[in-house]
Parts: structure tokens; sequence; C-alpha cells
DNA sequence: AATACCCTCAACCGCCGATAA
DNA sequence: TTTATCGGCGGTTGAGGGTAT
């Protein structure tokens, strides 16, 4: 059913000019319009409510952030996105300043490739069919003064090795935070899976005690992102050629 | 310089649930 | 209980700007 205000003549379309936005935001300022649909009329425009709504919402609320969403805001979105889906009113609400509009067109353009790219369903967030496998000799040794140099080891075999490719490694079973891999080549995306079951959940809480440094590599689990955090770093692995 | 193609994002559309009459 | 209206939401569109050819 059409809204009562859609219907009436005269209704403009389109992109908003400033004339426009000036009334808008003069009357919602010195105004508390009952119902948006009344606001056209009182406010002098030729939009219907909705439309009225719309533009004050998304674009002249004194509140909202006119800047770039930063890392932080973004890895929320990954997060909020990841547990309650394309439900971006609800998103909205824990990014203040934002919109679900905003957030919406940002997922679409910026995110979900970035999540493509590092191998993972922007949909589910679980990990896509890789184009490229590489099975890889790991190492795990600690990058902490407590425990410097320990070191232990597990070998898995290789198929190719390209510095840039994805992979996937499969831990050993005894896999723990004692362990914590090293990753040479920053920009690489390594899929670690079954990290958080293996760690018993918290891998990076514990991660976190034993220190380090972090590299700038992605790091997910298969099921889920896991948290970077500046206290610890992944080293090194070496490919089989 | 001209054209095609791609990307971003503001705005619209259609649907749904809540509420009032 | 039914109907009309509204606010809110997610999906989609298309204008306009940027980039590649």
């Amino acid at each position: 059913m059409a809204h009562n205000c859609c219907t009436k003549e005269k209704v403009r379309k389109g992109l908003w000019c400033p004339e426009e936005d000036e009334k808008l935001f003069n009357f919602i300022t010195s105004h508390a319009p009952a119902s948006w649909s009344s606001v056209p009329k009182l406010a002098g425009l030729e939009r219907c409510g909705k439309s009225c709504r719309l533009r004050w919402m998304n674009y002249l609320r004194p509140d909202l952030k006119k800047e770039c969403f930063s890392v932080e805001e973004e890895t929320m979105i990954i997060h909020l996105h990841r547990m309650l889906g394309n439900r971006w009113a609800q998103i909205a609400r824990h990014l203040p300043g934002r919109t679900d509009n905003e957030i919406k067109n940002f997922w679409n353009s910026c995110v979900k490739k970035k999540l493509i790219s590092r191998g993972l369903d922007p949909n589910t967030h679980n990990l896509l069919p890789a184009p490229k496998t590489a099975h890889i000799n790991y190492s795990y040794h600690l990058n902490n003064n407590n425990y410097n140099n320990q070191y232990c080891s597990s070998t898995s075999s290789s198929h190719e090795s390209s510095p840039l490719a994805l992979f996937s490694v499969a831990p050993p079973d005894d896999i723990n935070v004692d362990h914590v891999p090293f990753i040479h080549g920053h920009g690489d995306t390594l899929v670690i899976n079954n990290i958080a079951s293996a760690a018993g959940g918290s891998v990076m809480e514990e991660a976190q005690q034993v220190g380090g440094l972090l590299a700038e590599c992605c790091i997910y689990s298969s099921d889920r992102l896991l948290d970077f955090d500046d206290s610890w770093r992944l080293c090194d692995f070496s490919y089989l050629g």
C-alpha cells in the first residue's frame, strides 16, 4: 500500500539540492514534527515524507560522522556481520554516527572484496574453496623472553610455493599457545584451521600472554576471524619447494 | 582526446510489523 | 477484527566521478 504522502502530486525525486537541505534542516531543528508525513508540507518541500526522513537520517543529522571508516570500525562491522548477517540497522546501532545505509554501502563496495581476497565467503565468513593451496613445512618457536628458543616442528607435504599464495595450514593436534607459529611474508594470508578449538577457544588471550610482536599478516581461523593484538607475533614458516 | 568500463553511494522501491481508527 | 497509515528496514538502482584503453 502506498504511503499517503507518496501519492500526492508534485513530489520531487532524485538528489536533494542545497536549498531543500536547508529547508529540511531548519524545519527539523526548530520543530518537533509529529510525523514525517507532515514534514514536506510544513517545511515547504515537494518531497514525500519518507524521502525527508531518509535525507535527515542518512545525511543531515548533526551527529553523523563524515569521515571514512576507521580500521576499528571495519573490524567491528566484520564481527557484527558474522553474528547478525545483513541486519544493517542493528549493526549501525553499535557504531555511533554511522547509518545503516552507509554501512551497507561500505560492506558492498569494500569489505566484501577484502574478505573474498582473503579467501573468505562474505556471507558465511567461512573459507571459500581455496584457489591455491600450499602444503607447507612449518615450525613453531616462541618469540618471548620466557620461552626463547623453545622449538617444536611439524611437517606436511607441499604442492606449490608462492609467497602470495593463499594457503591452508592444518596444525598438529598438539598445537597450543606455547607453539606460536612464526610467519615470514608481510601481507600474506595464513589460514589456520581449528586453531580456536585446538587452543581451547582462547588462543588470542593466551597468545597475548606468550608475548612477542605482531607481524603484518592476515590470520584467520576456519570458523572465525582472530583478533590481532600488538602484543604477539606470528613468525616463521618455510615452504617446501 | 574520446570512449568504455568500473566503482561508489545517495536515493528509491517494496515489504513488513506496529499502531490507531 | 479489519483496514489504513506510518516508520523502519534491506535490496536494488542509477547518476556521476574516476580509471583504463
